[in-house]
This record gives structure tokens, sequence and C-alpha cells, in this order.
DNA sequence: CGCGCAGCATGATCAAGGTCAATTTCCGGT
DNA sequence: ACCGGAAATTGACCTTGATCATGCTGCGCG
């Protein structure tokens, strides 16, 4: 999200992840396909988990079938740390994954505040992304954000319309036209409908306006 | 900041929590007025707090001036942890409040991980809060949330107007006028602007539809 | 005791975005 | 290469809630 959580990944790498070859005894390794459920609301919450390769997305349903969109999470992110016992949100793999989970009795209690630290911050920014904002700068941010790590030509877009939709509190539809929008303006440009390039980068920041 | 964490893990013994009537030794009150700074918004984040007595909300400026509110916090409560080495949020006295102080470097782990959970777990009911809800959903589940704790009749708003619409991002006047619609149909009833009593519960409840 | 101000309520208007519906495009499987 | 279904786009229309404007109410204070 932010350079500083980029710096806290990396600290947890350094303190948690197998430094210089050791053995990496911590956490069992789990593959899951494409739409897997890792864990489901409800649940009972006694691990963490690393993302190793693939794409994570938590998600919860409220009664009448809306759907929200807690986070979404790459190779190198944490997830699954909770705040209660039970898990408040359901976790799924959008494509082949693996993850490891590290149970909290094995974790260390720094990885534990890692974690925590991680899913606040990216809490927090989440807030600030629903709050107040027009459907145009929170999709602008969120295209900015996805760009953050990579090169500006060539971003993924990992997930569908629809959770895009879901993560920002909008209809697909609208999604999908201020996506139009930006690249008939030629603020992005589609190598694809799920990968795409900043053309105008100092135009989507000011789009974005955060 | 991680590096403190880990001299926190190693200062540990003094026990934050008071247990078996042991004293609270640990952190230092201060007093605030009405509207007073309790942090601002860049400043390193040293410590983290809980209320004593009074109520607390933490807030964040776009640079349009647009405002979002982060949380509110009452006795009891703890509250500025932060996931970043600086404030995201600016914390302020909503009245006359009195908070305890507690340096991470002095804090126990327990103590850290307790607010880091209580702080993941209010920015997600806040998150499931802000999507895709109507203004009634989101006013009623909220109306619902204060009266949690305390008797149904005679629930305090601590909060001004604009405190609400900024925390569920709607407008001042859309808040105001589903209060009246509530207040028109007999839901709730007000005793003044500020306090309000439940009159039929389950019919707030099904208008939040949480 | 009334003045003045801040907070709240309410009314009229309008635009952003949701909804419904029809195509079109993208892909994977045979 | 072709087909079929899912995902994405696009259009027409309508609802929700924002905005602007005005009036009301409670309350601190001279």
């Amino acid at each position: 999200m932010t350079a500083r959580l980029d710096n806290a990944r990396e600290t947890i790498s350094a303190s948690f992840f197998p430094i210089r070859g050791r053995p990496q005894t911590l956490g069992v390794v789990h593959p899951y396909a494409c739409g897997d459920q890792i864990y489901a609301e409800g649940d009972p919450a006694h691990s963490f988990y690393t993302v190793i390769s693939g794409a994570v997305r938590t998600v919860r349903h409220s009664p009448d079938g809306r759907r929200q969109i807690g986070d979404f999470y790459y190779a190198g992110d944490l997830f699954g740390f909770e705040a209660n016992e039970e898990r408040l949100f359901t976790a799924e793999a959008m494509r082949p994954t693996r993850v490891r989970a590290i149970r909290l009795e094995a974790a260390t209690t720094r990885a534990i505040i890692a974690t925590a630290r991680q899913e606040l911050s990216r809490a927090h920014e989440h807030l600030a992304m629903l709050g107040r904002r027009s459907a145009e700068e929170k999709v602008a941010s969120f295209l900015l954000e996805l760009a953050r790590e990579g090169p500006i030509d060539r971003v993924a877009l990992p997930m569908s319309r629809q959770d895009m939709a879901d993560y920002l509190g909008l209809a697909l539809e609208t999604v999908s036209r201020v996506l139009s929008r930006f690249h008939e303006e030629d603020v992005i440009g589609f190598v694809s409908c799920r990968e795409f390039r900043i053309l105008k980068h100092s135009r989507l920041l000011r789009l974005a306006s955060a």
C-alpha cells in the first residue's frame, strides 16, 4: 500500500521467512485452485497466511446477497489475521494459488504483530477509499495502487470487474464505464481487458486526488 | 519500528492491564478540553491510548477538504495504535476527556496485540458499513451500534450530525433527514437532538439489515 | 431577558451512479 | 477453426442522495 508497508513486509520477511537458506520449518504450504475457499466466514481463526504465489481475495456477504471485498492479496502479502475468534470474511483463491499457513501458537509474537499491522494499514487505506469519493476517484486510485510495484506498462488486473466493484462499493457497470472513459481519454490503454498500461500518469494522479 | 516493537517484547513483565487489582502504574494521564487534538496526522506514533472518560474521534482530511472519520472511542476503549511510523488520522477530544497514554516501549506485547486487534476489528466493521449500503441502513446500524451497551432508552449521541455523516460517508443533511424519518415513523424517539430512545427495536434491526 | 450564533431540520433541484436490458468481446474446449 | 458460455461493454432510464438555500431551535452570554 505505502512505502512504509513495503518496508514492513520486508522486515517481516527478514525475521520470519527463511534467512540465508535456513530451512523453512514454520507453517504448512497449501495449494488452491481458482475459486477455492481458503477459509470461510465463521470458521475458527487459528492461523494466518502468507501468499507464496497467486492471488487471494477476502469477501463478506450480507444477508441480501450484497458482497463486500475486504482486500486483495498477492505474493509476499500476509493475510488472515483476525481480530476475533471467528473469521469475519471468507478467503478465496482468485487463481491457482499457494499459501503458507502459520498456526498462531507456532508463530512468533513479532510475526503476529507484523501481520496485524499490515492488515490494519490496509483496512485504513480501504476506509479512506470508500468514504465520500466519486466513482472516478475510486477507480483511479485503485489503478494507481495496482501499479505501485512493477512497471507502469502492462499492469495486470487479477480480478473481475465485479470484484473491483465490490471492493470499491460501486456497481459493476459503473466500474466498466469509468474504465472506458479513462481509455477514451487515453489516460490508460488496454492490452486486454485484464491488463492495462498507464499512459497519462499525472492525469491519473489528479483524477485520484487522494 | 519493528526494532522498537522487538524491544517492547523484551521489556515485558510489567503487565499493563489491571490484573487482580494490581494498580495500573503504567502510562501518563492527560486531560483534554472539547475539540483539543490528542495527536495529529503525520505525528510520530510512539504511544497508544486508553480512554478514561469522555469521547474521542479520529479524523482524516483529504486535500479538497472532505473529512473522513476513522472511529469514535469512549471510556474503556483503546485507540491510537498505528500500522505505520506516522499517524494516518488526527485524534480529537469530542468533549472534556481524560486519556492514559502508553508509550510503545513501555507497553507489554499483550497490550499491543490487544490494541491492534481492537483497532482491526473496528476498521473491518466500519468497512462493512461503508460498502454499498443505503443511507437508511447506515444510519440504522449506527444507532444500533451506539445502543449496544447500556439501556435502549436514553442513548446518547455524543457526536454532531456532521461527525455522523463523515463517519458514514453521507451528507449531513441526509443523516438529518433519515433521523427525522425514523422519528416520524416512531422507530426512535428524541429526548433532545443529542439523545434518543429506541421504540421499535426489531424494526430498526430490519432497517439495518446487516 | 433577549441577542446571536452554532447546530439542526427541511424544501427544491439536480447529477451521479444504480438498475435493467441488449449486445459484443473474450476464451476455453472440442 | 468453431461454438458456447461467461465476462465485459454500452445504452436508456430512474432512484438515491448531494447540493444549495432557507428557516428553526436551543443555548451561552452580555
